[in-house]
DNA sequence: TCCCTACCGTGATG
DNA sequence: GTACATCACGGTAGGGA
């Protein structure tokens, strides 16, 4: 039988003491296929330089009898090979060692030993399913072709029959074909309960929403209900109707948002506790969990994402979202949030009540599964270039990302993997002293017009390329002297140059089309390259190396200090400089003089680095920091600056207004004020716009959400040595029996009070009370905007005395 | 008790 | 355990006068 596939989850089992591989996916004609493909597991067994050859038959023939038994698993070495290989860049004899499982790899590795004819034992520390995909087997979430033997209910130990597919086929051949877009079928789902703490409360509604699917199951008799609420007679009836509806829509992925750390562990902890199976996935199994800070929720057959953890883990740093809650996310994204419902409702609920809640519960699928389509593109390309299954790829963070497509092209340069550091070899890394980073310039503070800004592109990785910095390319040296690095190229470089290239071409290709997927793809090697040199400086990585992390923000340093002395000896006055951006005037210069002197810095630049025009701004302010020493010059702040775009459009960095741990009423004040001199060009104003504010403090004319702080509570409430506001509004709040957990964001306000610290006189939203005026003028709105009119010479506090005096103000 | 400062903690930049 | 270093700044804690 030949068949048009696309895999989307992948998992294995073992029958009659061999592995095999499980691949669920979908075929042409949208039909749900489980592929089995077999696998040989295997392992390397790297020789030193000149072993003699009896010594190596000699410990192939001992190799071969190796022999462990697990339980009621027997395991032995099926046969042996002897390649020629490259390993840490290095030409290398090495043994390849087939043995009947994948899970004694370790074990028999061990057996093995070191011995003085063995420099390495390789490849047993990775994953089934990688070292499959590895070693061409069939790729995630692209097109084969595969022909094999259609599996009867009873073959190979009743796998065929125990799913819930249309057809098992176990393969022979297989071959990658094209790249038609794939759709997958989708359902969102989302819970409601009496208590977020597991254990604690019951499942009220669960809510799910398809393509022409949307529900709210519950268990709430009531006469008013929407037609989308279908009402159990019981908790434990509406679990079992949840697994129902999912089997019968059958869907390719089950996304959810923060699911793996709340929905799908409520499910199960419920369903166990009221003795239904939550039988969710195509082999009758319930999801498996594994261990972890957030658990992971994995279900057979079916792809379940939580959107969250992508988000969180790759796509957040392009978001301007404070939280990472579904609400601002998805406002942020698909421009609509959850609806409102007021939790406290639900000690005493009517029928109204009941009714918006379904119609809530119900939004909040709505907006994960618009979510979903919003992420996916992106989800999608780093799952096809990464060439891990998605539900690894939707939950990943960079380093892994970044180690996977590494091992995925190692074949191309005939490299067996370095391991995985044990914990020993992490903690020696971890114990390293910190190594030099980015240069950051001191700006004089001030008011300029027309400034230039010039980037880096992609500085990090360009300058790992151009030197060739890695791992398996290092010579000799010491941090001091600087370390030397080979001139012929590494893996890693060049697979980094190639990620460069990429992203250009998907970035060119995307402002020609704006597509999605160009998108998406240049967006995805743009995560990769720049996540390089973290990689690098990344204790626990495979390639990890100290040395070309540290030579390359050192040569980057080099580069960027060197540009900079030329753009002074060129006659500009540099302003502001920080990692790989240069900021400076225009001066008479006109554009097309910038544009040459552009083009001139690179042609000196070495290899592959390139200077960028980022942009031209109309105007500029930088600003003192604050509390510095009296009668010590001022000092420049760094990473606080603001720059207004021709477009009108002001970039704002670092200051108050981008800090989500300083109140509304602050940042908003700030921004305006900034707008006020940068836009308007009117000091005077903004310092008006700065009385009334300060007037309205004064009469108490301030919303209280407007004078709430937010910090997040970043460890145990006990771990704590310095306990600040925000520590002390958390044990406030558990004294209050309301829930605090590690990662939250606390909101608190500082109301009157003669505590000496501000601790003692923090009050919870929820508390009825007086705010602080002075304190709130004294450490929230004058230190925001101080510096800003000190760049005018404006004392405000003077200014605003005087203001007073002359009858303006009645503050 | 007041004042100073080192350190803690958070959240920003790139 | 889950990419890196650099930086600003409020607040606390603790020592010295």
């Amino acid at each position: 039988m030949d068949i048009k596939f696309i895999p989307i989850d992948y998992d294995y089992f073992d029958f009659e003491d061999k592995n095999y591989i499980r691949l669920i996916g979908k075929s042409e004609s949208g039909k749900k296929i489980c592929v089995i493909d077999s696998f040989e597991a295997n392992f390397w067994v790297i020789l030193k330089d000149g072993v003699k050859k009896e010594n190596v038959d000699l410990l192939i023939e001992k190799i071969g009898k190796i022999n462990i038994k697990k339980g009621s698993r027997e395991s032995c070495v099926l046969r042996t090979e002897v390649c020629k290989k490259k390993y840490l860049g290095r030409d290398v004899s090495a043994i390849k060692v087939y043995v009947t499982n994948h899970k004694d790899c370790s074990a028999i590795t061990s057996e093995i030993g070191d011995s003085d004819d063995i420099m390495a034992r390789r490849e047993h520390d990775i994953n089934i399913v990688t070292k499959y995909i590895m070693e061409g087997g069939i790729k995630p979430m692209k097109w084969h072709s595969v022909s094999g033997d259609i599996l009867a209910e009873d073959d190979m130990g009743g796998i065929g029959g125990c799913l819930d597919v249309d057809l098992c086929l176990k393969i022979s051949t297989k071959k990658e074909i094209d790249d038609t877009p794939f759709s997958p079928k989708v359902l969102a789902y989302d819970i409601e309960t009496t208590s977020r703490e597991l254990g604690k409360g019951k499942i009220l509604m669960i809510s799910l929403w398809g393509e022409d699917f949307h529900k709210v199951l519950t268990w709430q008799d009531c006469s008013k209900k929407q037609d989308f609420v279908e009402c159990f007679s019981d908790e434990a009836s509406m679990i079992e109707g949840f697994v129902d509806y999912v089997k019968k829509y059958s869907p390719d992925i089950l996304c959810g948002y923060f699911s793996d750390g709340f929905d799908l562990p409520y499910l199960r902890e419920r369903a166990k506790k009221k003795k239904v199976k939550l039988d969710l996935g195509i082999d009758g199994k319930e999801p498996r969990f594994s261990r972890g800070i957030i658990p992971t929720g994995k279900i057979s057959g079916i792809v379940h994402i939580d959107l969250y953890r992508f988000i969180a883990a790759v796509y957040s740093q392009y978001l301007a979202s404070e939280t990472l809650s579904l609400n601002e996310v998805a406002s942020e994204l698909i421009g609509s949030g959850k609806e409102d419902f007021d939790f406290d409702l639900l000690n005493n609920m009517n029928d109204d009540h009941w009714y918006d809640f379904f119609s809530y519960s119900l939004k909040d699928s709505e907006v994960t599964y618009k979510l979903f389509g919003k992420v996916w593109p992106d989800i999608l390309e780093f799952t096809k270039i990464i060439k891990e299954p998605c539900f690894n790829v939707s939950r990943d963070r960079m380093a892994s990302h970044v180690e996977n497509y590494l091992l995925h092209n190692l074949s191309r340069f005939d490299e067996i993997a370095e391991k995985n550091p044990v914990h020993s070899e992490i903690l020696s890394r971890k114990a390293m002293d910190k190594f030099e980073g980015a240069f950051v310039y001191e700006p004089t503070p001030g008011l300029y017009e027309d400034i230039v800004m010039f980037d880096f592109t992609s500085m990090y990785g360009s300058v790992i390329v151009t030197y060739n910095l890695s791992k398996t390319t290092l010579v000799e040296g010491d941090l001091d002297s600087g370390y030397e690095f080979s001139s012929e190229l590494g893996f890693f470089p060049t697979l980094l140059a190639e990620i460069i290239d990429l992203r250009k071409k998907y970035k060119k290709e995307y402002n020609l089309s704006k597509d999605n997927l160009s998108k998406a793809r240049s967006n995805a090697y743009k995560l990769l390259a720049n996540a390089s040199y973290g990689y690098q400086g990344f204790y626990g990585a495979r390639y990890y190396s100290r040395e070309a992390a540290s030579s390359t923000t050192r040569l980057a340093k080099e580069n960027i200090l060197l540009t900079i002395d030329k753009i002074k000896d060129a006659g500009f006055k540099v302003l502001y400089s920080d990692t790989d951006s240069i900021a400076f005037l225009r001066g008479k210069k006109s554009r097309d003089e910038i544009m040459k002197l552009l083009f001139d810095l690179n042609k000196n630049l070495p290899g592959i680095m390139e200077l960028d025009l980022e942009d031209f701004f109309q105007r500029g302010i930088f600003v003192t920091k604050k509390g510095g020493k009296k009668n010590e010059a001022s000092v420049g702040a760094k990473k606080k600056y603001a720059l207004l775009q021709e477009s009108g459009k002001l970039n704002i960095r670092g200051f108050e207004t981008v800090r989500r741990d300083w109140c509304q009423l602050a940042r908003r004040l700030q921004s305006n004020i900034l707008k006020e001199i940068l836009v308007e060009g009117n000091e005077k104003k903004a310092l008006e716009v700065l009385r009334e504010v300060v007037s309205n403090v004064r009469s108490r004319e301030i919303d209280l959400r407007d004078i709430i702080i937010k910090t997040q509570l970043k460890k145990e409430l006990n771990e704590y040595a310095s306990k600040g506001p925000h520590v002390a509004a958390a044990i406030k709040m558990e004294k209050l029996k309301m829930p605090v957990s590690t990662g939250m964001i606390i909101e608190y306000y500082v109301g009157e009070g003669k505590g000496k610290k501000i601790g003692d006189r923090v009050l919870l939203p929820s508390e009825k009370g007086k705010y602080d005026i002075d304190y709130y003028l004294k450490n929230q709105i004058f230190p925001a905007v101080l510096n800003i009119f000190e760049v005018f010479g404006v004392n405000v506090e003077e200014a605003l005395a005087k203001q007073k005096q002359m009858g303006l103000g009645d503050f």
